[in-house]
DNA sequence: TCGTTCTATGAATATTTCTTCAATACTTGG
DNA sequence: CCAAGTATTGAAGAAATATTCATAGAACGA
């Protein structure tokens, strides 16, 4: 065996010895033959190496609370919110655990062959924290653009991660996100290529979206994916959302701005009627969330303690508006 | 908010920081505005709840190389073997932590709709730490009587357990493990209802079954299932093992005693073809294991390291004899 | 072969987690 | 309403875990 397995090898017994045996790093140590230190190493590197999954099956009952409410007042199949932990190191844990979980389930059971999958800091997070998992006749597919305008890769794209996660087969939309015009989006659209990824994805059983916010501070404006122009544009409309490539304001409905003929992806329409699960994160993320609630296609909401916070308010304001 | 249930949200809330946020329990304090101690003790209250589960998503070398080896020689579809950890408190926790995971897999997927159960502690042990489902239109079956012959309910029945997690509905055999004659075992299969689960029973996708070896500290004597006369019996045969309430030698075939006509339960040849998930711990089950395996009817094996190690070294000897 | 650099090790130590203990609050039976 | 028992609490101390540091050993290039 080489050296580098049997190091593995004993890191992974020295993970089951701590986490499921329950016995000291002392104890390991001894039993091992190695320092205690070592097995603290050793464990440590198995950590890292992502080997070592926790599992809290419940959630605090404030959480559960909204769940029930946002399940109830947005007729979803499912909502899971992640409890709040504070200021950690990564934001995106909670979220992408419990939303880790959720996706995990979801492929696990039959009822899905392909799965459409969107983009997103959220989302690939999500992707990150899933156990792995063999379903190799799954499809997985793009569902947009997984390219910048300037055509490098966008660094969010999670289907290349997820098929190697499963051993599936993954199909990208090699184009940008949004296009430079409605003239250039007609290109792409014209391409055969594009037209039979489309098509697949548009057959997909079951989608999973992220949901962006438009502030000066979103991925789209840092990551240049438009321009400032554009995004003024915006700024004058009513737009609070950018779902599924699409400019909404905050009743689901779709804003006239130049950009929303620019986008590559499926529109949202495509996939009403399907399985949606739509995965957010952030406070700031709440205007966004609920607009795109609002358009009616999400069946299945994960969010965490901070967005579902606010996104509760906002109801409430939501609820008032209507009754007067 | 009752009291009880602050309580536990707060402990959920706290396992929550503590494990997936990786926060430490003093700054899991301060932010919860309670105690250090308070802390450790909701999140102890947590674990002992059940509430959090660990995974370690590896296996040692030294396992997967034995688990290969046992596929390949028996023909199984799958193999796992929990890593040997020492003598921890719960010796089963190894095992059932590989096997519930294995039969979570198991029960999520949609091929399962009917499986059948078995008895004994490994199993009682994985069922046990196997996490929360939901899957209602499952069906449980007992496959073996699961009373002693004094009628009073086994403990190590699992089929009550199993239902309750998944919100299943149970069928049991209400009969005991082995009946005192052949008389008595007619008498009890003449029954309508008997014959009934039977039938249900036999029509499971999959069966999950233990392995019960022939010591004098074995559970069948230890419980009284058999008498010391049956012992004996058992003695003067090649028997060595206890598979599905029928003696077998290590060949794997029925041993000519007269308790193989007294057990109430399914016969190991009503399974053959269908998929039979066998579970077993402990070095001292190795040449009960090897005569299981030796029918042929398994094709999944859950089993320990120690159990594993003794069994492999069986196997050799086997071919060194089947070699002269 | 030698020297340089980088890595891996265990002892020492700092930090965190767990347990004990004394004190207080809360039940419960009279 | 009171008293005796029981459960809960936080502080303090014990135990375990994590980090640092000095050193030894391997890997690489000359």
């Amino acid at each position: 065996m080489k050296t580098a397995d049997w190091t593995n090898s004993l890191a992974i017994r020295a993970a089951w010895m701590s986490f499921i045996g329950r016995s000291t790093q002392g104890e390991i140590a001894k039993r091992l033959g190695v320092s205690p230190a070592k097995v603290h190493r050793l464990i440590a590197h198995a950590q890292k190496e992502g080997l070592i999954k926790f599992q809290v099956e419940a959630r605090p009952a404030e959480c559960m609370a909204l769940e029930q409410k946002f399940a109830d007042k947005k007729a979803l199949t499912n909502c899971f919110i992640a409890p709040d932990m504070g200021p950690v190191e990564d934001p995106f844990y909670g979220i992408a655990s419990i939303a880790g979980q959720f996706l995990h389930r979801l492929l696990q059971s039959d009822e899905v062959t392909r799965i459409g999958i969107g983009m997103g800091r959220t989302l690939k997070a999500t992707v990150s924290s899933m156990p792995l998992m063999q379903k190799p006749e799954l499809n997985v597919v793009s569902i947009s653009g997984s390219l910048t305008r300037r055509l490098s890769a966008n660094p969010y794209d999670v289907v290349q991660q997820l098929q190697s996660l499963i051993g599936a087969e993954g199909f990208y939309l090699p184009v940008p996100y949004m296009a430079e015009s409605k003239e250039q989006r007609d290109m792409f659209l014209a391409q055969r290529s594009v037209q039979e990824l489309l098509a697949r994805a548009r057959g997909s059983d079951a989608f999973v979206v992220g949901i962006g916010a438009l502030h000066w501070d979103s991925h789209l404006i840092q990551r240049r994916l438009i321009t400032e122009v554009e995004h003024n544009e915006l700024k004058e409309s009513a737009a609070c959302c950018d779902f599924m490539g699409r400019f909404i304001d905050k009743t689901g409905a779709l804003c006239p701005v130049s950009l929303n003929d620019k986008a590559v992806g499926l529109h949202f329409e495509d996939v009403r009627g399907a399985r949606v699960v739509a995965v957010a994160s952030g406070a700031d993320k709440a205007e966004a969330t609920l607009a795109a609630l609002n358009t009616g296609v999400i069946t299945d909401l994960l969010i965490d303690e901070q967005l579902a916070q606010e996104l509760s308010s906002l109801m409430e304001n939501e609820e008032s508006e209507t009754a007067r």
